[in-house]
DNA sequence: TTGAAAGCGCTAACAT
DNA sequence: ATGTTAGCGCTTTCAA
């Protein structure tokens, strides 16, 4: 049952300081003794309580993860790179699933956060206010936002604006003029989300080339169902229908994928559609993809909290991932090529 | 930064055990000094240390929750069902996810599980060996298991061959007579997974009907590609193609009726398929699919844990779920009759 | 109704 | 190389 480390030092016949620094690696202790000491251990299958060690060390072992969605790609892969970079490093990953809007935010960044249970967090696409991010800074937490610049706190962001450029410069440098943008629906209006840097790409790539009255926008629920939906409804009209699309992320555009196919539209073919992020799917819907490697984002992530753990808390930057626009692989360049009108 | 309940009692003028007291809402306290104590607590950002608390009272409010998925569709949606219920009463939801195979396996079980960090553990599709359960009782840690029955702890399953008879039995009742199953990738041979029940079910339901001479089975991997891969494989020759396709999930599905389009077969029409999960993808595709319900099994996992956490620790059963079988309103309902041959 | 004191299990000086 | 001691922040008897 709850053998404590006193238990092991009576067994090994030695002091519970002696037992601690043989189990825990730190502080000379005779190698005989140690063995010893791990022999004992092991014979009541003890193991240190967490809560005590952090008591005294102020080191949890744990770190907070606020994601607002989990399935949804891009999010799943993201947090299964966080998950087990963290496990690999000793640290438990403890979850808060915050959906966009919830009532739970201030219980969750007040309360739950705010609790010396955490040595960092990671918030990922949420976009912590200067209060939020202030007051776990204030009580020494370090936090690392993913996906969402906040002032004041290491932020590991794209720029999607440029991403969004090189995807809508792509299929216009394939001869496309008649390029949709479908993106996802807004927080706010003039919110600085992701989704308006992606729409500001687009527009500022049309109208670099010259296309401004080809510019067509929508919105639309970032799923495959979302991205049906649009692609319904952007190809209504046979006469005025784009050759391309640009999808916000990979749903979106596997959903105007498969409307398109529905209604007879040959993709690739009678309609090129890019999409961002690098679904595991791509390849089947012969999809191409700018990738966004989330794993990898998760590991950086994972990598600098660690780091700021570990050197001085308040060195303050902003980290601006590397604008890796590489475009996916994907049996859609064979066909690209032909797509070009 | 870091005050403690010491702080406040001071502020307020009482004691550190009637701050203790006034905060947790547990003793006599009289109104007026409550209201002081709170008020102090709030003037200086007080957060109580759970670690702390833990130490004292062996409760951590928090739950270990391990999964071998994070971004399939299914495991997603339990995972957020559980870490919404578990948020709303107050506790943590520290994820593992632990990959079927994995090597981490043991170090999860023994060293990361068994820290006394956990009031239980809720265990996904995980199948824990006899030892690894009867390892986390012994240290008082209530588990559930979800989706995979282990004797001695509580199980929440479902009765995985009861679905997929049905499943099968439905496609019988249309008139079909060629159907075909495919599977999820096993992980032993004769293994007591939910992949080798729904196809025991499916044997049992062409038997019972005396089919047994249009049997015909795959496996793929459990996603959209995988099922893609098998579709093309099994609607290959034409001749002897399948009229009806049962899947075990709903990506499989999904995929099948994807790879069905690609190569010219109607679906629904040409083809009928019915999957198993209740994916929010189904009505886009006209997917028919047995309901079930990951969140309210998530939800369900967490309440019965809590119970067991707050009961007696050594109630030791088995919940089988009540196999809700549910034909999943869509689309396609209008489409099969259409389907029978 | 409140306070004093003990102690949860551990680690980290400090002493030996 | 090992033991002694103090104390992390909290809750909980037990007295008052």
């Amino acid at each position: 049952m709850g053998s404590a480390i006193a238990d092991v030092a009576a067994r090994a016949g030695v002091s519970k300081a002696t037992a601690s620094r043989a189990l825990s690696g730190k502080g000379y202790v005779a190698e005989k003794t140690r063995m010893r000491v791990q022999q004992a251990a092991k014979e009541i299958g003890y193991v240190a309580s967490p809560n005590a060690a952090s008591l005294v060390t102020g080191q949890t072992q744990n770190i907070g993860v606020v994601i607002p969605f989990i399935n949804r790609w891009f999010f799943g892969e993201i947090l299964e790179g966080i998950e087990e970079a963290l496990l690999n490093r000793g640290y438990d990953t403890t979850l808060y699933n915050l959906h966009p809007g919830s009532s739970d935010r201030d219980r969750v960044f007040d309360f739950f956060l705010a609790r010396k249970r955490f040595d960092g967090v990671i918030a990922i696409g949420v976009e912590p206010t200067p209060e939020e991010a202030g007051r776990l800074l204030r009580l020494g937490i370090p936090m690392v936002s993913v996906g969402a610049p906040v002032a004041g706190i290491r932020s590991l962001t794209i720029d999607d604006a440029g991403v969004a450029r090189l995807a809508t410069e792509h299929l216009i440098g394939l001869g496309h003029r008649r390029i949709a943008h479908i993106g996802g629906e807004i927080g706010g209006p003039d919110e600085n989300t992701v989704h308006n840097k992606r729409l500001d790409g687009y527009l500022q790539a049309m109208t670099r080339a010259g296309l401004e009255a080809e510019i067509r926008t929508a919105r639309t629920a970032m799923s495959v169902p979302g991205g049906y939906d649009a692609g319904i409804h952007a190809m209504s009209d046979a006469m005025s229908r784009p050759s391309a699309v640009f999808a916000a992320c990979d749903e979106i555009a596997i959903g105007v994928i498969i409307a398109a196919r529905r209604i007879g539209i040959r993709v690739p073919g009678d309609l090129s559609v890019i999409g961002i992020d690098g679904h595991e799917y791509a390849e089947m819907f012969s999809l191409t993809t700018i990738e966004q490697q989330p794993r990898a984002q998760g590991l950086a992530a994972v990598t600098d909290l660690l780091a700021a753990i570990a050197g001085e808390p308040s060195t303050v930057e902003v980290v601006e991932m590397p604008a890796r626009l590489v475009v996916r692989a994907s049996t859609a360049h064979a066909d690209l090529g032909a797509d070009a009108v």
